[in-house]
DNA sequence: TATATATATCCCCCAAAGGGTGTATCTTTT
DNA sequence: AAAAGATACACCCTTTGGGGGATATATATA
């Protein structure tokens, strides 16, 4: 039987070290080869394609979602298993919508990395338990979804403009500036910039 | 020669593995156990005190600053190395404040750790480049400090509170919470409240 | 096609933010 | 003991923010 192969892109090297011990005595699984960046792994698989990639979601060249997507385009036969320290939706979800076959947190242990491994080197599917829990929470909030206008001008209030300075820049009157942030705000429930500024930052909008 | 005792305590099982790892063929340096969050960690020195430990600044239940006051208040031989994935100058700042004796970033690697156990050991303080470069920095760009007053009334903006609102809360007069407010931003530099959430969440002063 | 949503515009109104300047008391540092 | 900074308060005034409601058009989507 022939041994799933495994790479690993992640800038932080005792993370590499950690999963390269992990997987050491797993007969089925053979790691090929880590990078700590994207275009490190982008350059090494070009030569040889492992089975799975593990992937960190922040890098220093290159977002993880990126990466993944890149990756999955250019060699739909690797399978992409994101990982992360944040268990914040967004980065699953948009990991997810890029094409990784799965989402692990860097507190899984030994089982849970094999598992995962072994899942979606057959093409299925595999979510950390908590992850699965944070996606299906967030399915059921129903999050509200910003329109782009809303979105481009949350973005500005966020870099410090003023409606009236908002509007210049978009072109666009100073009413409807000011709708757009009203309805932005009565979308999300919140009464004031200081909120709307957190909220942005925290649901990674900015 | 007796061997250097080291105890990590970090809530990513990769990373305590991948430490584990790297310092298993160190003659001089023996890991004497680990812990994913703060409680276990005191838990465990209370019967055995290590010469090092490797903390990661960011846990569960409690900060890795917090932490490192707590150990070495009570243990002052234990000596303390902070870890962390961001080379953040407050997280630096505050743990080398709260006794820490070093600071390693998570994408250090062997001899860098190596290097900053035995230095550590010994008394002496060690800072990866990347952290002595960030504090350097820090200290030329005389980096205003704000008193008590003006970081209770930020945090209570960023919580969303209005001046009013503040001035209920703590006592004060709308004058004063207004001033407060002022000089908050005149010694920041920042021109509206959407900046000054976004100055206290990089700073982590919030 | 009908309906819903996004986008853009206007109005009123008042509360809150922010810029300036001045003063008094207390505490900390020199 | 004197200087410097922190804290608390006041008054000025203008801009911005935020809560309503209304209208029109384009563009999706049922």
């Amino acid at each position: 039987m022939k041994k799933i192969t495994v790479f690993i892109v992640d800038d932080h090297y005792m993370v590499i070290e950690g999963i390269r011990t992990l997987l050491q005595d797993e007969k089925d699984i053979e790691l090929i080869g880590h990078a700590s960046n994207a275009n490190s792994c982008l350059a090494f698989i070009k030569n040889k394609q492992p089975d799975v990639i593990l992937m960190d979601i922040s890098m220093p060249d290159k977002s993880g979602v990126e990466l993944c997507k890149e990756v999955r385009e250019m060699y739909p036969a690797v399978f992409v298993i994101g990982l992360s320290t944040f268990n914040q939706f967004t980065y699953i979800d948009k990991m997810m919508e890029n094409g990784a076959s799965g989402y692990l947190l860097k507190n899984a242990d030994k089982e849970e990395i094999v598992a995962a491994i072994q899942e979606v080197a057959k093409g299925k599917t595999y979510l950390s338990d908590e992850a699965a829990n944070t996606l299906k929470n967030v399915a059921h909030e129903a999050s509200p979804v910003l329109t782009r206008r809303e979105n481009e001008i949350l973005r500005l209030i966020a870099d410090g403009l003023t409606n009236p300075a908002i509007a210049e820049k978009l072109f666009l009157s100073l009413s409807t500036v000011d709708t757009h942030r009203k309805s932005l705000m009565r979308k999300l429930n919140i009464k004031n910039t200081a909120l709307l500024i957190r909220y942005a930052i925290e649901h990674k909008l900015i």
